[in-house]
DNA sequence: AAGAATGTTACATG
DNA sequence: ACATGTAACATTCT
């Protein structure tokens, strides 16, 4: 469910609940994988009687600083969601931490799939350190992911999933971006002519803005799918061009999306926009292929 | 009823 | 060393 833009907007929201200054009273974790390595009970013992002192966003990770250099890095995985609520309540399905205040209220969090991760550290550089750069802090800079692109040798959609090269990107905001940039996500990324760089570059920056503007992306039309602290759903499922659209028209060219698998993923694109094979004339008479790596499945 | 789902990682293979 | 592929994690929905 989350990706960059849907962790911001929660993470927004939280600021806004005034979860700051508030001391930790109560903590109850009813999935003990979920905070490992560290015991559901020394977990709750580190957490209990520390205040938070500030909420951000590295990556996908919702990071809580709390008194006493500890913090607390949440991942949402796919399906983690937060809730509010003012009583302590009863323990509704798929719950598996609730973290109680000082003023009354309950931080629940819920994740039907049971993916999501805590980590309580006083080293949250050591995970924190191996993500790649943030793809909309204003040190992202052009060059060195162009140099990247160069180095690593990879299928384009890997390559902008993988969070130690850019973080913050999953499925859906990769198909967009791609798409934005026309290009194919088997396309190589060293085969990259500047001029596609540049548009991948800005196409990734553009899709995340827009998604963070719109509050993320709730898909489908039921309850599973990802909203913020409320119940409010995103509303950027409306800007999606190819992601899960597959048969549906190209907002460019007409065609139909196709969907595919690329590095195991469920990938869209539009086969006439983003062609598997670029012809690129150089100066003279001479034709360079950059032909995206075949494989089917 | 098989297959897919917004993520990550350990391990295997080329 | 590096790129890529597979399975696993756990549950729900179509």
């Amino acid at each position: 469910m989350p990706e960059l833009p849907e962790v911001e907007t929660i993470v927004r929201d939280l600021r806004r609940a005034r979860l700051a200054d508030k001391t930790i009273t109560g903590a109850r974790v009813y999935w003990p994988k979920m905070v490992a390595p560290l015991t559901p009970r020394c977990f709750t013992r580190r957490l209990i009687g520390r205040r938070i002192l500030r909420i951000q966003r590295r990556a996908k990770y919702i990071v809580i600083r709390l008194t006493g250099g500890e913090t607390l890095l949440i991942h949402l995985r796919m399906t983690g969601q937060f809730t509010i609520s003012a009583d302590p309540e009863t323990r509704a399905r798929h719950e598996h931490i609730l973290i109680t205040l000082a003023d009354g209220r309950t931080l629940r969090y819920r994740d039907t799939r049971k993916f999501g991760r805590w980590q309580l550290t006083n080293r949250p550089e050591s995970l924190l350190g191996r993500l790649g750069p943030e793809p909309l802090a204003a040190a992202f800079k052009f060059r060195a992911f162009q140099e990247k692109m160069r180095l690593c040798r990879r299928q384009l959609k890997p390559l902008l999933l993988d969070q130690s090269i850019l973080a913050g990107l999953g499925n859906i905001y990769v198909d967009e971006a791609l798409w934005e940039a026309r290009l194919h996500p088997r396309r190589q990324s060293h085969t990259l002519r500047a001029v596609e760089t540049r548009r991948l570059f800005r196409a990734v920056r553009a899709v995340l803005r827009r998604g963070i503007r719109n509050r993320g992306t709730s898909l489908g039309d039921g309850r599973p799918n990802f909203s913020s602290l409320g119940t409010a759903r995103g509303r950027n499922q409306r800007w999606l061009k190819v992601f899960q659209r597959t048969g549906r028209p190209c907002p460019r060219c007409g065609r139909a999306i196709v969907r595919l698998i690329v590095g195991q993923r469920s990938t869209h694109i539009c086969p006439a926009c983003q062609p598997a094979v670029v012809r690129i004339r150089t100066g003279g008479r001479k034709a360079l292929r950059y032909k995206a790596s075949a494989r089917s499945r």
